[in-house]
DNA sequence: TTGTGTTTTATTGCCTCC
DNA sequence: GGAGGCAATAAAACACAA
């Protein structure tokens, strides 16, 4: 233990007309056990210096005198002292490396004071050395201690909060994610069971041309219409194959249609497509069929303006892309 | 009595502020 | 540059079981 820093070098002279507690406790009401220290550990006795005093803080009566160690107390009264002797205090004093516990009224009135005010002031670290007998330096070490026990305290409670919020959170995932599942294996059921109906629905279809097909004999059309009634069935077929396409991911009718952007235009009355992409995750949307969540390399939005920034968004859907970096 | 763990007091070195 | 705060740490004091 070499160099370190000098003691505060004892309590400053002078009487005083109040404690330091008393400093910040102008307003408030003393409790009874630290007006026994107030009284009983005043400055003012004209007996003792202050200097004296504040030295002889650095003791334990009871050490001097042959106390047992624990449930010590040592300073007893603080304004007293003809019970000491002088050669035993120095004697005392001058052991090189030995600590000091503080008495329980002197930890007692540190806390009360710790309590009010947990930073020291120059001037309350003198008055409080006054007032307890202790050397300012004394005081000042306490209080760093005590902060730092206190700030020890304070992260454990901390801790204890977080791990509550924390457990709570888990929990609430958990039963969001048993939700989630469940509606998933819903959709999984209904999508299935929708292809089902719609295959049946087109072979019921098939089966019902062919029939027609095989039963009636060809009829050349006239020579002038011909042209337009050949359209207008192969429109007609087309158009009902590909609505029933619509509900058929390996169509490839469909994924042309999707490329071309006939048929899944956001805002058109058929768009009947609208997932809510916030609320997927990107292995989500990977695990997706086309139809519902088109990929943003597959969608061609060229005939739209966009900006420098938009990602290949519409403009005008995606304002909030839009800002420049 | 002794070994061991905890608490308290004090030191050291670094950092920030005035 | 000095004062004061803080983190890390040392070491004495204390508690307690074996």
């Amino acid at each position: 233990m070499a160099g370190g820093r000098i003691f505060g070098g004892g309590a400053a002279g002078g009487s005083s007309s109040s404690s330091s507690l008393g400093l910040l406790l102008q307003n408030n009401k003393r409790t009874e056990p630290l007006d026994s220290l107030f009284l009983s550990g005043s400055c003012n006795s004209s007996s003792s210096s202050p200097s004296f005093f504040a030295s002889r803080s650095m003791m334990s009566f009871e050490d001097v005198h042959g106390g047992n160690g624990s449930n010590k107390t040592y300073f007893r009264s603080f304004g007293g002292g003809d019970d000491i002797v002088d050669d035993d205090f120095d004697e005392y004093f001058q052991q090189p490396g030995k600590k000091r516990r503080l008495s329980v009224e002197q930890v007692q009135f540190l806390e009360k004071s710790f309590e009010v005010e947990n930073k020291l002031e120059p001037e309350r670290k003198v008055q409080l050395a006054k007032d307890l007998g202790l050397q300012p330096r004394q005081v000042a070490i306490w209080f760093q201690n005590r902060r730092a026990r206190w700030k020890t305290k304070q992260l454990e409670k901390d801790y204890d909060v977080l791990q509550a919020t924390h457990n709570t959170l888990k929990d609430d995932y958990e039963s969001l994610r048993k939700e989630t599942d469940k509606l998933k294996a819903e959709v999984h059921v209904l999508s299935e069971k929708l292809q089902e109906r719609e295959k049946e629905k087109e072979n019921l279809e098939l089966s019902e041309n062919s029939n027609k097909l095989s039963q009636e004999p060809p009829e050349k059309p006239i020579a002038d219409s011909e042209g337009e009634v050949s359209k207008v069935s192969a429109v007609e077929d087309i158009s009902s194959s590909v609505k029933s396409d619509i509900f058929d991911s390996d169509s490839p009718r469909f994924n042309e249609a999707v490329h071309s952007n006939s048929l899944l235009e956001p805002g058109d009355s058929s768009y009947v497509f609208e997932a809510d992409q916030s609320d997927l995750s990107q292995d989500e949307e990977d695990n997706l069929p086309s139809y519902i969540f088109p990929k943003l390399e597959d969608v061609d939005y060229s005939d739209k303006p966009t900006s420098s920034c938009n990602f290949g968004f519409p403009v005008e859907d995606h304002a909030f892309w839009s800002w420049s970096y």
